[in-house]
DNA sequence: AACGGAAATGACTGCGAATGCAAAGGCGAA
DNA sequence: TTCGCCTTTGCATTCGCAGTCATTTCCGTT
């Protein structure tokens, strides 16, 4: 077994008396190679360590078995999960994956250079795009699949997780459990779910009757202190249900109820969040939230892509998860 | 500008006027091109939405510009951080990074075998490798760099965190404060990190000449609380201070102390972690804990590996950075 | 005007595997 | 034994680009 640096088929073809042709059918499926030859082959293969080179395959077939994954902020703590599922989901189906990671939104210009040049066979995206960016895609016949966000202004394959679904059905439980002063954290106004989840909660309000104090964070822990604090002083200390676009921000705030304002939550605060991650279940929290469905959500990810890159000319779809509701102590529900 | 697909240098060539060599050497550092010419093809290349094919280009020249990142359990929330920070520095370098998930590390040998068809130009991993698997790497002359584990048996560059250091600060802080009854919660068995700081811990405590109950948890939330339940049920509920080997198994014991078995944190019981994840610094929590330097230790790992793809030969090189003590408030040190 | 040397450019080959096509082999039936 | 058909096999070509080598162009010199 003296696996070496660049073994190529016709390495092995020699080892096993075969023309290199032969060597490519054995490793091909249903290709027509007589069952005694293959072995032949094979062994030879494996007494030299050789694997077909991807890249070579690549080249000739037009088919690289990579999908770009493009994601804006890893350090989410929503993202990793997906990030997992995705890619073991896509390498059960034999396909690789080539992550991009995005400091910044402004990196998109360049990554997107790469994701052409690696000639990958289509793109999972959790970045914002612009419109232009977005026909690139079409224009250069690269099945693409958007994650929690839609193509704005052009038709793309999406998956999403319903914010009108998951945001009424927080409003509606606060409202009916009698609260009247409301406040909401939002995104960066650059963030497609943060909108879509603020603008739900606000239309859901509007709905009963009633407005709420916005102010906007960033997804992180430490907006989610500043986010009530602000509300708080602006309201003077009369907020008594505070919704938020992300766990996080909803965690953010609850430390700083509890341990800063000296709030009572659900007590004299309630607390709402959005995606159901897994700190979002910890004892000390127990947020009450709309947990994405990431298995089914991954899952038709992959799905699609996968049915897009078979056969490029389907149409765009966007479909939309429902969330659960988890009803958690953080909140005063119903 | 119409990006389409299939665009090769020749059509850039035809369209600038110039011959497949000039578009080559346009697009390379410091080819032999006059300004005038190069300016002319990337203006064609602009115009026909041309990217160099990297698969061609990877098969000529025998560089990929990928580097495999391999990872056992990314739900980990230590992983995802250190993924983030390894993949945008790699990109800083004009490296691409081929993603590796494992759900279980049994698929590590498969997904060896694709590492190899991609001649990767080096790899990156946090997950258990065996000695022929390292082996390997050495054989097929694929740079490689451990991250927070070391090569058993083989000479392998790799970047830890030190666990002799980090423990022995938490082990005699705990001690010099007055505590006695030691419980520890270790990681799996064939967990790299999780045995050196459970060791680690063990051996400063027989400096002190005092011994520990030690169980093992599989590194999640659950496995703390646990754990301390069924360390509290071996030692009578005397235990004083409790190691947790990382941070997600110590926040999920300090919610169990507090909010099930109801001690109180640190005043009946200290407990510290590992790692410095970003839950460890919520208020809720304010774990005792030491912090990976992920910066630097990232940073090490990338400059190792790009050194060694620039240099094969280089010597396998040891990086163990100390952690920082975080002093937090879940446990009494001093 | 002629010359020399450096810079710029183009023709050509090869990286490693896939595949169309033609040739060879195997096998059963007549 | 011969024919015909189907399965195996090999040859030759191709994918897109880099890099070698030979040729041409361009300048400054004398």
């Amino acid at each position: 077994m003296t696996e070496k640096v660049g073994v190529t088929s016709y390495d092995v073809a020699r080892r096993a008396g075969v023309s290199q042709s032969a060597v490519s059918r054995a490793f091909r499926q249903g290709a027509s190679v007589a069952p005694a030859t293959r072995a032949r082959i094979v062994e030879a293969a494996q007494a030299l360590g050789y694997e077909p080179n991807a890249i070579a395959q690549g080249l000739i077939t037009k088919r690289s078995n990579l999908v770009a994954i493009i994601i804006s902020n890893l350090t989410n703590l929503y993202y990793p999960e997906v990030l997992a599922e995705l890619t073991q989901r896509l390498s059960q189906h034999g396909v690789r994956v080539l992550l991009f990671s995005l400091a910044a939104e402004s990196d998109v210009e360049e990554v997107l250079g790469q994701v052409w040049r690696y000639r990958v066979d289509g793109a999972i995206v959790a970045a914002r795009l612009s419109t232009e960016q977005l026909s690139a895609f079409a224009n250069r016949g690269v099945p693409l699949v958007l994650y929690n966000r839609i193509g704005e202004g052009v038709p793309v394959a999406s998956v999403c997780c319903d914010s009108d679904l998951g945001e009424r059905a927080l409003v509606d439980g606060l409202v009916q459990a009698g609260h009247r002063r409301f406040g909401i954290i939002g995104g960066p106004a650059d963030s497609y779910v943060g909108e879509e989840r603020a603008n739900a909660a606000i239309n859901r309000l509007a709905h009963h009757g009633l407005k709420a104090e916005f102010v906007r964070g960033q997804f992180d822990y430490e907006s989610g202190g500043e986010g009530l604090k602000t509300l708080m002083a602006r309201t003077d200390n009369q907020l008594d249900a505070l919704i938020c676009v992300n766990d996080l921000m909803a965690i953010g705030a609850m430390d700083t109820a509890r341990n800063i304002i000296g709030r009572k939550v659900p007590g004299e605060l309630s607390i709402t969040g959005f995606d159901g991650v897994s700190p979002a279940t910890w004892e000390a929290y127990q947020l009450t939230t709309i947990r994405q469905p990431v298995r089914r959500m991954t899952q038709a990810a992959v799905a699609m892509l996968l049915e897009r890159i078979e056969s490029p000319d389907i149409s765009p779809e966007q479909r939309v998860f429902a969330g659960e509701l988890l009803s958690g102590r953080s909140a005063r529900l119903l």
